[in-house]
DNA sequence: TTCGATATTGACCATTCGGTCAGGATGTTT
DNA sequence: AAACATCCTGACCGAATGGTCAATATCGAA
């Protein structure tokens, strides 16, 4: 369960150049049902013969594009580290606290709406215990949060915002946004939803930013138009 | 996959009467191994070897106490559900918003600490899509969301709060209380400790309870000592 | 001590698991 | 057409899966 490094599997290995049509599109099927199935049931609880079937293949054919149920695994993890890798990337202490809070609770918002499947395989991997990122999370994730702690830390020196925790902070826009993906089936049971509609979202996204500005007494300009 | 009727398991039914110590301290053993078990690998990843193995007992125990894996992994659900329903059982339109506000944050955060297990436990049967859940979804926790919110809503009609969309309110104190137990790797993996604290747990709870009040418009005796 | 009920568990079963491999299919280059 | 490399997959492997069952052990009541 450590991630350890590659065994140099067989197939699936730098073919970039060589690439066919029903390669890609191959590769590209594999990828969705795993990523679907592993959300669904996690790691151990997935199946290569389910992931073969959703993709419509043998599945020789999964274990020949992906090498092992591991390999394909952490592709998967690495392709959404990228995905969440991108948000927020540069802020500084210049920028406007409620313009970058805003941005950061509605960029999370799209990335839980544009990628629930990978957001699931995420939440999945970390209720497990994050067996496979365990070194993400104390290395890179760590020094992003840390990063955009200190931010925050010099928006309520300057008076911009009320001294909160950081790291609390950050944790509540974290869960707030995600929760719409990973608790899908909750949050659709009970506003009796088939699915929830951009609108919705919008609806959301607002009243997080309202509530989440509001209660960390930033100074939003929908708040005060005119000072 | 679906609830359906108990099949009148072989083993383990209605002994409350002629119960040995044994026994209670065996069934208890086989409930908290695979609440851990069960939380950690979802229901199709978890084992009953493994589960036996964490309970000190061989499988074929662990069958004749709980008749089977499906039945052991619904007496988990609704022991969970029942700790759930105890919530904030009694709110009425003439308590205090921020008493009671403060109450169901405290209590939930509680909740997640106490059986963090249970708390994940129910949080993978969710990313699942909730076989087992579906019904209870749709309809006791439905209703339960409901009511409050209409008594929330009575709130924000008397001026007591801002008059938002209960619901999305409802969800954002249940996402931020939750975090910390489902994604207790993460949060220990960034902030770079062993375990929270009863102080850190406090801390959390506060921060919590004073952003979403304030984010919310709710007058909390913490701001106005005097009024 | 005897005896019926309950508790316990090792042996076993069919099925599924991740993974291997030989060999045929396909396609590109000469 | 010949030769070569890549692609594809059915057959198969040992291990693990949830579950059954018969045999044994344990214990309270007679």
């Amino acid at each position: 369960m450590t991630q350890g490094s590659a065994p140099a599997e067989r197939g699936a290995r730098e073919q970039g150049e060589a690439n066919g049509v029903t390669r890609q599109r191959n590769e590209r099927e594999i990828l969705a049902a795993a990523e679907r199935v592993f959300a669904r049931h996690g790691y151990r609880g997935a199946s290569l013969q389910a992931i073969a079937e959703q993709a419509g293949l043998p599945k020789s054919n999964v274990l020949y594009y992906m090498g092992s149920k591991r390999g394909l695994y952490v592709r998967l993890l690495e392709r959404m580290m990228e995905r969440w890798n991108a948000l927020l990337d540069d802020i500084s202490v210049e920028d406007d606290p409620a313009e970058v809070l805003e941005a950061f609770i509605r960029s999370k918002m799209q990335l839980s709406r544009r990628h629930p499947e990978g957001s699931r395989l995420f939440a999945a991997e970390i209720l497990g215990g994050a067996p496979f990122l365990q070194e993400y999370l104390r290395g890179e994730l760590r020094d992003w949060v840390e990063a955009r702690a200190r931010i925050l830390e010099q928006w309520a020196e300057r008076g911009l915002m009320d001294p909160v925790e950081p790291v609390w902070l950050i944790f509540l826009i974290w869960s707030a946004t995600q929760h719409y993906a990973d608790f899908e089936a909750q949050v659709l049971g009970i506003t009796g939803r088939d699915a929830l509609s951009d609108a919705d979202v919008e609806e959301i996204t607002t009243f997080l930013t309202r509530v989440i500005l509001k209660g960390c007494g930033v100074r939003s300009r929908a708040d005060t138009p005119a000072g």
